[in-house]
DNA sequence: ACAAAAGTGTTCAACCTACACCCATGG
DNA sequence: CCATGGGTGTAGGTTGAACACTTTTGT
């Protein structure tokens, strides 16, 4: 079917998808960036990103981008925003669809993601990027901040196993704003997607917390709004 | 810029652009169908596009098919989804954005759009459509219930001046469920984004309902979230 | 008179916010 | 003992849902 020539006549493009990695360490949210391997801009801070090939989805393109440079598969992905302005790139017209993807820091390939000078930056405080990445950034943090007041994002960004605290200090990293602790895990709780272990947590805190993990998708009961206050 | 050549070795891609074209009329939200003009699939029902061209951006092109077919400009536009699985089109391997558009029914041009066969559709009962058409419908209505849930979409898809009922049938009409007549009022309006003009309309009512209008955007204050209850 | 929509008010439950308070323990 | 986080409880305000009630007028 393939093998058809219907739009022998249409215009072709380059199309290349852009990834905006997002990690958490340090009770910060981080972003992965690289110096730009190619020219033009060659050597200055950008996105990670690729060239969609004509065999692959846009999703598969993100998850070999994403594979290449931190090793990691499975990753959890999310459109952002098309930008597509002909100017946008000095190098050429390029339409650039944006991702953001969230990665389980914990677990990357260091050696992979340092070999090509890639680094881990505060969201709150990172270089300026070229081209329009910087304006990628703030789409893709937008739209998280959005998913993460719908969703609970813990499953994706911290370890199987986790303390309340741990997962507030995410959520405050990702609003930029202090929670209330015994709000927090009322609200949070009342979700029933965690499942408490019979262990605990005693390096962060003298008395020790319990350790909690995701309740497995299929088994999870439906997932209510988490009121975070973001108006768009 | 431009002129200099980058690139030269990555992949092309056919790109384009599909419209998702809600109207409301009747108390019931419409969609834009007509039939494909070109083959494979010619004739079917689908979605209004057209290709992108090397020196437009995404948004343009959209504009540029709106304007082919109903002969409006200044069309209210978001994008939804860039649809890309290789095989989506049978007639070549075509990446394709989504946008949705909101159309003021009234003032179409009407012959314009019958030209060529198009017709409205309630969104409750539309023919099945080419490739992934459907699927484009239904994640460009969800987008449209998520913004009509944070933002009054009413400027958009309503005359200048409106009632309150007027309003509430189109929320009522996009959110496929009936609404609370006094709440409704009473949410709406203290957004404070509704300007109550000192004329009355008679015809939908014996009583006659007082006249809205929305503020100028610049002059209003800011909107707040619109508890309408959808969870995705 | 009656139906239908306009417009206002009231009640109850749910929820969010801001705290206070006790518990456990490493230093 | 005290600072720190763990964990629970509570008082007050806000909001949404349901619904009662009055007003107005065309038929």
């Amino acid at each position: 079917m393939s093998s058809q020539k219907y739009y022998v006549d249409a215009p072709k493009n380059y199309v290349a998808v852009d990834c905006v990695i997002f990690g958490y360490e340090d009770y910060e949210l981080k972003l992965l960036l690289h110096p730009r391997p190619v020219e033009p801009e060659k050597g200055k801070w950008a996105l990670m990103g690729g060239f969609c090939g004509v065999d692959e989805s846009l999703e598969q393109a993100a998850e070999r981008v994403l594979e290449i440079n931190t090793g990691l598969a499975d990753i959890f992905l999310d459109q952002v925003h098309a930008f597509s302005l002909p100017q946008r790139d000095s190098g050429g017209r390029v339409i650039s669809m944006v991702f953001y993807a969230l990665i389980p820091l914990f677990q990357q390939d260091v050696e992979r993601v340092n070999a090509k000078g890639a680094k881990w930056f505060p969201i709150s405080n990172f270089p300026s990027l070229v081209f329009d990445h910087s304006q990628m950034v703030e789409n893709a943090l937008k739209k998280l901040q959005m998913r993460a007041s719908y969703h609970l994002v813990g499953r994706e960004l911290l370890p199987d196993q986790f303390t309340l605290m741990q997962l507030r200090r995410l959520y405050e990293a990702i609003f930029q704003q202090e929670l209330d602790p015994g709000n927090f895990r009322k609200k949070v709780l009342s979700l029933k997607v965690l499942e408490r272990l019979n262990k605990k947590n005693t390096t962060e805190s003298k008395k020790g917390a319990y350790l909690y993990k995701f309740i497995p998708k299929a088994a999870a009961g439906t997932e209510r709004i988490l009121n975070m206050g973001i108006t768009i």
